[in-house]
RNA sequence: GCCGCCGUAGCUCAGUGGUAGAGCGCACCCUUGGUAAGGGUGAGGUCGUGAGUUCGAUUCUCCCCGGCGGCACCA
């Protein structure tokens, strides 16, 4: 005897077991119809499971939120076996649900082509209207591989002999097709639905190892109904227009070109913009007890050697090698050059901590597949700092990074912050002892400021553990920013110490931070998130002064030699073109405000204006327009 | 780096085995127009680079370079 508890509260009790389908359609037939599948005490199953014990039940409709996953689950499986029908001798590996859709690896000679896409969407579409119903058998391991094995599914073949003994191999069958798969799934296949959509063909290493065999992957898109498939691909459309590529050329912030692969040319906007995030950080830095420095970008390979960079690094560096035959290396890091400055010169106890910043310009060869706009570049600029300080002081000193950190995101408008504590690699240097001791040191600090952090083994920097800060934009991306990294080795490995009170030599420890993390990175994340319209104190170009007739051109230089004089960054606009083309213009540009002058403003000595993303439009005396933008450009450290 | 796709005017893109076209932008002219594209004329291209096939290649094949979507790597 044992009884099910419904979401309502009701039980029922039973002497025998009782599948969830019987259960369903015991309470209602045309609930049974609408029931794809249900949830055991908060896990989704099967519907035909048996139930034989007290269980709370909730039966799971195709509309229900629970059900998207099991959509784009079966809809995977679906993809797979159309995949088979249509491309003989493929072999299917796994296709896990993911955020959006799903996708299914497999391995075969030729890898599929976006033509092949329509094909695969139309089979599919068939195999669903086939409406074979999902069934699960258990198979045995034996059993199982031997099936496989005369399939030539030589992938399910490892997959089985990595689930553990004593877990049942499940399989799932769907007409003559058949799969090992975990579950559970829906009724049938005509529980799909028809809100699915095959987006792309890409390579994917095997088990995500760069050193296995390259599979074929196919991304899908699935939803419960075609609003919710449409708005998606609305919402990728909307992704596109933002995208900081576009934007940089369509605004004229900055350009790539061929001969310069990972590198940006920045055009004045571009860089009026940049030049107000250093600014900006220059303030913050300034006020929190930092002395910027500026190091050499090439720097002899023996400095790198003493680093560890060399040995650690070496993939990720620029090499050059002069008439004379010595070898330069591009800093790809600006630490060992810090060091140098913190050694030139005895330091006492008394100097420290010592906070040494640098908006650093580091080359990094990266992978070519890995460059993305300004999102990854190979030479990047950071605002990068080095706080050498006693382990005494290591905690405060965190402490006061991390809130620093914060503080400024916050000013960026970006309140959603994930940290990540990662601990040491596997390409490291320095002994475990010291490891130990940075690791327990900088957890301990994340501890003290008081803030959540997810762990992320073994991603450390070759020389110390570190807290990576990364901010969701305003389309829920994630992106790495900021980093706070403790290192007990570099001081160590580059001979850098102090005097204590003692007249002692003593090892300082070095904390490596950054906030913006790579500038043009953080640029891009900027620009993407405002989709182009930054705020006032950030926008390169503030205010078009546009004349209506030429009467009025002496007017608008007037109007924007005052605002010049205040400030502000304006340019005027008295071309011979209809004000309907200047205001579309600017705004397509996407100037924060335009000032229209025509006769009227002119004889009042008044400016019309128009914000970016309104039709409104006010006029104000010149004095009284100009303190109000003003007041609108102040950066949010200086209000 | 790996897999796939792509590279034609400043931008977005058509097109063809017989040395190229549109829209926008740009220049000039007309127009002086009140809040998201007024009209006309014109300039502008070694069709990414190199090699091969061919009587002939921007078009077909291969190498390389660059970009895009992923994977791997990463700020």
């Amino acid at each position: 005897m044992f009884s099910i508890t419904f979401p309502d509260g009701a039980k029922r009790e039973f002497e025998v077991p009782v599948s969830g389908l019987d259960l369903v359609n015991g309470i209602s037939k045309s609930l049974g119809k609408k029931t794809v599948a249900m949830v055991v005490d908060g896990a989704l199953s099967d519907l035909a499971d048996e139930l034989s014990s007290d269980a709370a039940v909730k039966f799971v409709s195709r509309e229900d939120p629970e059900a998207l996953e099991l959509i784009r689950h079966d809809c995977a499986h679906v993809m797979a076996e159309a995949v088979q029908e249509l491309f003989p001798g493929t072999q299917v590996t796994i296709g896990p649900v993911i955020e959006n859709g799903f996708y299914y690896d497999f391995a075969r000679d030729e890898p599929f082509t976006p033509e092949d896409l329509p094909k695969i969407e139309n089979r599919m579409r068939q195999i669903i209207k086939r409406n074979n119903p999902f069934t699960k058998e258990i198979w045995g391991r034996d059993e199982a591989k031997k099936h496989f094995a005369t399939q030539g599914e030589n992938y399910k073949i490892e997959l089985i002999d990595a689930i553990p003994g004593d877990e049942d191999l499940k399989i799932y069958r769907q007409g003559d097709w058949l799969d090992l798969c975990r579950g559970p799934h829906m009724t049938s296949t005509t529980k799909i639905g028809s809100a699915f959509k095959l987006m792309s063909v890409a390579g994917a290493y095997w088990r995500g190892d760069s050193n296995n065999a390259m599979l074929s992957r196919i991304y899908a898109t699935a939803w419960a109904s075609d609003d919710d498939l449409k708005a998606y691909l609305h919402r990728l459309e909307e992704a596109e227009r933002r995208d900081h590529r576009r934007l940089g050329r369509e605004m004229d912030l900055f350009h790539f070109q061929e001969e310069g692969p990972g590198t940006v040319f920045w055009h004045p906007k571009g860089w009026n913009l940049f030049q107000s995030m250093i600014s900006y950080m220059r303030r913050r830095q300034d006020a929190a007890g930092y002395v910027e420095v500026n190091t050499p970008q090439l720097l002899d390979r023996s400095l790198w050697e003493a680093s560890g960079h060399w040995e650690k690094y070496h993939e990720n560096m620029f090499i050059t090698q002069t008439e004379d035959d010595r070898i330069f290396a591009l800093k790809p890091m600006n630490c060992p050059g810090h060091v140098q400055i913190y050694k030139d010169g005895l330091k006492s106890y008394r100097d420290l901590p010592m906070k040494i910043s640098e908006f650093g310009i580091v080359h990094r060869y990266e992978p070519s597949g890995a460059l993305h706009g300004l999102m990854r570049v190979r030479a990047f600029t950071q605002d990068d700092a080095h706080i050498f300080c006693t382990e005494d002081q290591l905690t405060k000193e965190a402490v006061t990074v991390n809130d620093l950190i914060l503080s400024i995101y916050k000013d960026f408008g970006f309140e959603d912050v994930v940290i990540r504590f990662s601990d040491r690699p596997e390409k490291r240097v320095g002994s475990d002892e010291v490891w130990d001791k940075a690791e327990a040191a900088l957890r301990s600090a994340g501890e003290a400021a008081g803030v959540e952090f997810e762990y992320n083994p073994g991603d450390g920097a070759f020389y110390g553990p570190k807290l990576d800060y990364s901010l969701r934009d305003a389309i829920g991306r994630e992106w790495q920013c900021g980093t706070l990294q403790a290192d007990f080795i570099l001081p160590e490995r580059l001979d850098a110490f102090y005097i204590a009170p003692d007249g002692e030599k003593y090892r300082p420890v070095m904390l490596h931070r950054a906030m913006f993390g790579s500038l043009e990175r953080f640029f891009g994340i900027l620009t993407e998130h405002h989709a182009g319209h930054f705020p006032m104190w950030l926008a390169p170009l503030q205010i078009v002064v546009a004349t209506i007739t030429s009467d009025a051109d002496d007017y608008a230089v007037q109007v924007r030699d005052a605002c010049r004089a205040a400030g502000l960054r304006v340019e005027i606009d008295v071309r011979n073109e209809k004000i309907n083309y200047k205001v579309r213009e600017h705004s397509v540009a996407k100037v924060p405000a335009i000032m229209v002058t025509g006769k009227r403003e002119m004889e009042e000595g008044t400016v019309n204006i128009r914000r970016l993303g309104s039709r409104d439009q006010v006029t104000l005396g010149i004095d009284e327009a100009i303190k109000m933008l003003v007041e609108e450009a102040i950066a949010p450290d200086k209000r």
